[in-house]
This record gives structure tokens, sequence and C-alpha cells, in this order.
DNA sequence: GCAAGATTGTC
DNA sequence: ACAATCTTG
């Protein structure tokens, strides 16, 4: 077999679409065969939420559709990533490995295996950029390794070029003989956390659906509504894009094109924000990213009433429950739960976290603990000490109530004053908890 | 040492 | 729109 004719895998990872992929791309211009493959890691089963697992099961099955229609296939695998793909590798002889640029710890430390464990074999491995718009790393302050603070990165990020959007390849040959392997089933019962009745399917078709009704519509009005928790009438792209079954370049190029998409495209820069600060920071889930002396309780009643959504303050408690029914909450209650945990309960950021992670869809590693150190103080915001008025925040984001009554039946007929507050209607409706608050707001 | 004023950053 | 922080007289 000539060089030229050993195939190249393409370890996909969380980026689960053809199109803009610069890995792929890269792996049909080599020319030979190319083996795009899964491996359903072990470690990520049993650890993941199940409604992540079960988005990543439509996006596994859409993503075999896809390459099957460019005369290909996806390969699964299950068992250990590493392991998976050097025995793929040796079953094809193959001559290299290309994969997605990725910056959780668990993602730096499987590239760091692969490349060792390629090494071995005489095998490259070749990393690609597609996971952000702007590659961690490629937009860098004087005098630092990363941005600390958004609005600096905000302007480096708008005014430096993108790389141009790869195409999906024309053609893709796979190796002959090689077993593709089956999408398991039932890939949501391991895992942890619950599988919410109203969670969102996935794949890059739903995907690219999604995006362009959003680009069509809706999203010239995210200035004005992106805060109104009622009319839920942000993008829902965020799964998508964790599984990368969207290009966020491709999103932030398209988003671009509309004047008034702005502020949205605001929010696709702190998403790689957070991702560069996690590049350099990998403990960014574990440890205080700004070390701050703050005296956490353990409070695990308060903790577990704030996870059901029993606290007693209306908003929050629609928040919590969207989250268990949707495995999904819109990004002004995730502030407004994670603020009153942290800073109304003084319970660690780490176990809120814990608990969006074991539920979301969307659960990203850089984003989710990135946002819940900036509610904490202990992340990257410029004002630590932000509060958050929780009474103000529910009249002001959801004047009429009509987020709480959607999620907290018990209130579904309280009248509009008391629907924030219902501790002070002269007859607290039966069966709602008195709340959680030490003082008003 | 202090207050007015400028700057900074915003989820 | 606004508050925290930094600069200046």
């Amino acid at each position: 077999m000539s060089v030229s004719e050993r195939p190249t895998i393409v370890l996909f990872t969380r980026d689960l679409r053809v199109r803009d992929h610069p890995a792929l791309a890269a792996a049909a211009r080599v020319g030979g065969p190319v083996v795009p493959l899964f491996v359903l890691d072990r470690a990520v089963r049993e650890r993941s939420a199940r409604n992540r697992l079960s988005y990543l099961g439509d996006a596994l099955r859409d993503l075999r559709e896809e390459l099957r229609r460019l005369g290909g296939d996806l390969v699964v695998r299950s068992g250990d990533t590493v392991d998976e793909t050097m025995r793929v590798a040796a079953a094809t002889g193959a001559a290299r490995v290309h994969l997605s640029f990725d910056v959780s710890a668990f993602a730096a430390r499987r590239a760091e295996r692969l490349r060792e464990a390629a090494a071995d074999r005489r095998m490259e491995v070749a990393e690609f950029p597609g996971v952000t718009v702007v590659p961690p790393g490629e937009a860098v302050p004087t005098g630092g390794d990363h941005y600390k603070v958004f609005t600096p990165y905000w302007r480096a990020w708008e005014s430096r070029e993108w790389r141009a959007p790869e195409r999906a390849p024309k053609r893709l040959e796979l190796p002959s003989g090689l077993d593709a392997g089956s999408v398991p089933k039932r890939l949501a019962d391991s895992g942890t956390g619950p599988l919410s009745p109203r969670r969102q399917s996935g794949g890059e078709t739903e995907a690219r659906r999604r995006m362009a009704a959003w680009l069509d519509a809706d999203c010239a009005d995210y200035e004005h509504t992106h805060d109104d928790l009622a009319a839920d009438a942000t993008s829902r792209l965020s799964a998508d894009l964790r599984f990368g079954c969207l290009s966020p370049l491709e999103l932030a190029l398209a988003a671009r094109e509309h004047p008034a998409c702005g502020p949205f495209v605001r929010q696709l820069a702190w998403r790689d924000f957070h991702h560069q600060v996690c590049a350099a920071f990998p403990d960014l889930a574990h440890r205080d990213y700004r070390e701050r002396d703050i005296a956490w309780r353990s409070d695990d009643s308060g903790f577990a009433a704030w996870c059901e959504g029993r606290t007693g303050v209306p908003v929050v408690d629609a928040g919590m429950r969207q989250l268990l029914d949707e495995g999904f909450m819109h990004n002004r209650a995730r502030l407004i739960t994670a603020a009153f945990l942290t800073k109304r309960l003084r319970v660690h950021w780490k176990r809120g976290g814990d608990h969006f992670h074991a539920v979301l869809s969307d659960g990203d590693i850089a984003d989710n603990y990135g946002n819940w150190q900036w509610v904490a103080g202990t992340g990257n915001d410029t004002r630590p000490n932000r509060s958050f008025n929780l009474l103000r925040q529910s009249r002001r984001f959801d004047p009429d109530g009509a987020y709480i009554r959607r999620h907290v039946p018990e209130l579904a007929e309280a009248a509009g004053t008391e629907v924030h507050a219902p501790w002070r209607a002269e007859q607290p409706p039966t069966g709602y908890p008195s709340p959680l608050l030490d003082e008003d707001g």
C-alpha cells in the first residue's frame, strides 16, 4: 500500500456534522480512504446527562445518514476512545488521525494520550478548528496567554479575520471490509440525571432547520426579546452548538449578515470567550478561577429544594422546573437561579454547576462552569459582588407572570402581583412552599 | 486625604 | 443605564 492510499481516521467527538468540518474536509483532501469514527467512550457514557445521551443518539444516527449520502459511513465503537481508535488504525493501516481541537481537561488528556499512542505506531495526529468561531489561542492579549475580561476579547474577536467555512466533502471512500458497528438504541438508559419529557431532539439536519428558521425570523428581535422569560425568544441552538451539529462559524457568519443580529453574535463571542478561558484554565469546572474567600454553606435541604424547584421563590422555581421538564432553561432564568443558589443560599457554585450539568442538553464544560463562576463572583466578572434583586428581576423579565404560571402550576391562578411573591398574598396558595429568603428580594 | 470626574465593563 | 474602580486636581 502506498502512503497516499493509507486511510485517514476522522475521530468525531462533539463536532457531529459534515458541513464546515475542517478535520473531515482536510481528510477528504488527502485523497485516500477516510474512516469517520465515533467512539462511545465508557467514561463519557456513564457520566453524561441522560438528556445529552438522548441528543447524542439522534446526532449519531443523523451523522451516519449524512456520511452514507457521501459514499462513506460512520464507524461506531464502544470502549476507551484512544484504545478503540488505535484498534481501528491497526485494522485499516491508517496513516493519520484528524480531530477537532477541544478545551476541557478531559479533551486535553484524550488528545495527549492519542498523540502518545499514535507516535508508537508512527501515525500523525492533527487537530483542527471548528468547535468555536475563533480558535482558543488565536486571539491573545499582549502580555498574557488568554483574555480574562470579556470586552477586550469581544473587540479582538470581532475585528479579526475568520477562517473560510469548509464545504461538506463531495465524496468519501471507506476502506473495504470494515465493520461499521451500530449506534446503540437505548443510549439514555445509562448516564446521570433525569430524562426530561420535553427534551430537545438533535442532529445536523434538525439543527440546520432550527438555524434557518432562527436567522429567517426571530434573530432580528433578539435585542429586545432575549430577556423576556415568557416570550422564549432565544435561539435554542445551544445544544446544537454543544454537539457541533452546527458550525459556530457558519452561524456567526450568517448572523453577521443581519445588522439587527449583532447582540446575538455577541453571545456567540461569549461562548468563545469561555472556551479560551477553559483552554488556559482547564480546572474551570473544579476550582475558583479567581480565589475568593467566600463562606459557603452546606445547606443540603436548601440545595435539594432548589434542585426540585421548591424554594418558594416563584421565578427561581419556574426556572428549575423548566430545566427538569425540558433539559433546557432560559438564559435569564439561569442567571437568576444561579444567583439565588450562590448569593442567597450561599451554596457552592460547583454543586449548582453539577446539577445543571446533569440535566442540560446543552451542558458544556466551558460555558456552564464559566457562567456559574461568573455569577458566583469567582470567575471572569469584573464586578464580583454583583447582586441580583430577585423580585425586581422577576417583575422585570416576567411582568405578567406567564413564565411562572407555565412552569409552576400551583401558581397558575395567582393574581397579577402575587405571582411573584405569593407569601405576601392574603391567602397564600396551598401546596406551594414558603420562601427560602431571609428578607424580601 | 478627598471628592469630582473619567473610565471601564456589562450575561 | 449604571455602579465600581481608577485618575486627577
